[in-house]
DNA sequence: ATTAATTTTTAGGCATACCAAAAATAATAA
DNA sequence: TTATTATTTTTGGTATGCCTAAAAATTAAT
């Protein structure tokens, strides 16, 4: 199998399984990689022949040690890309994801350690997503997903989960940015939706959005 | 045909025809690509059709008008990323030509212009290769290789034709590198070779590797 | 002008990474 | 529990980009 297939499978897997917890099944990587579940199914096989996971027919898929440990590495690598494209380079944390895609595949660590470096061995990247280090450590934390907030408390965003550009832009546009200090004001009963103050103006989060926010309680 | 096949292809032909000065061989791209020539025939014909090239059977190839410009392209992001790996980033000049023949290849305009800026947009790479702008426009330049000095006159040099580290390590070694002043001491008659002095030293160039020298008159 | 050497092309194959459609399996609802 | 729905796997195919071996064409040498 080329490299770059492997990555995005192990990546895929990894971030799927919740820093693998969980087991991923065929049709969850089918529609992230934007593939055929015919193509998966093959392409898991090998990998676990290649021993990279643990793929136990109709049940699911698991990373092994070994494909904890290359997920970990690009994982790495695509996190410090998209922080060193935001803080050296000035691109928005809306416009990084794509760019990162591609860097995250140059195989030289010798080039990661030196920009990690001189970002300060950042652990978070542009959104609030851990950075493994060199070894493949990870900072753990005690953060929730908005959806999961209580009304009236206060929380600071911490990161978010979807990376797209239309999603991040409209982040934007509300002030809802790394660091924002957040109020719940009140929680739809009947949908869940939740009222907020950021910045003294009221925002409506969308059920689906407040999935995809995370935050910490302050 | 996968967008970095093409612009392999199209890079290599770029280089071998001395700017598009002349028409390219088969054999010359099978050994500069590492390929089996029957592919290079095939891949060539594929080319000719996605009109990146004229290929004539039996007789050479060159670039289109499409060709060249994204040959430049390629051309150019290559040689931004080597600068700014030796010049921001602290690498080598003999260490940076692997990682930017992956990071050429890395589609994004923005971030390719963003480094030119970043570098006060250069206009020769730390191998003394003249870099296009957006544009596509190159520097001319009046250098020569060492190997067609005279003797007793003294010169500059601008750049090297082989970016391999064991021959940059070796320049290294002498105190080759590039902006430093060389006065030629003799040629040998018989095979070519030629001594000179650099920095109040004298070395013995091969004619191998005076090919690979590019200098400037002073 | 032949012969010899080299280069290029043709022909037939192989592995990768996908696909669509059908069959098998598992999960959910009635 | 059975029927329905959803997921997964099998089967049969495709395009890409490479290969080897042999034939054909070109170039160089005698």
């Amino acid at each position: 199998m080329r490299t770059e297939t492997v990555e995005n499978y192990l990546k895929t897997i990894y971030n799927l399984s919740a820093d693998n917890t969980a087991v991923v099944a065929n049709q969850q990587l089918a529609d992230k990689l934007d593939i055929n579940p015919a193509s998966v199914t093959e392409a898991l096989r090998k990998l676990h022949e290649l021993k990279y996971v643990i793929y136990e027919k109709s049940y699911g898929t698991r990373l092994t040690t070994a494909g904890v440990k290359m997920a970990l590495n690009i994982v790495r690598r695509h996190r410090i890309w998209e922080t060193y494209l935001v803080k050296e380079l000035g691109f928005g944390w809306d416009e990084v994801h794509v760019i990162a895609e591609e860097l995250e595949h140059v195989k030289n660590d010798k080039l990661i350690n030196k920009l990690a470096e001189i970002l300060g061995n950042p652990v978070f990247d542009p959104h609030g997503d851990p950075i493994p280090d060199a070894k493949g450590k990870i900072q753990k934390s005690n953060f929730i997903k908005l959806s999961e907030a209580k009304s009236k408390n206060n929380y600071k965003v911490m990161g978010v989960t979807d990376h797209s550009t239309a999603f991040l832009k409209y982040l934007d546009k509300h002030h809802l940015v790394i660091g924002a200090g957040v109020t719940i004001k009140t929680i739809e009963e009947y949908d869940n939706s939740i009222v907020l103050i950021c910045q003294k103006k009221e925002v409506n989060i969308s059920p689906k959005a407040a999935e995809c926010i995370i935050v910490q309680t302050i």
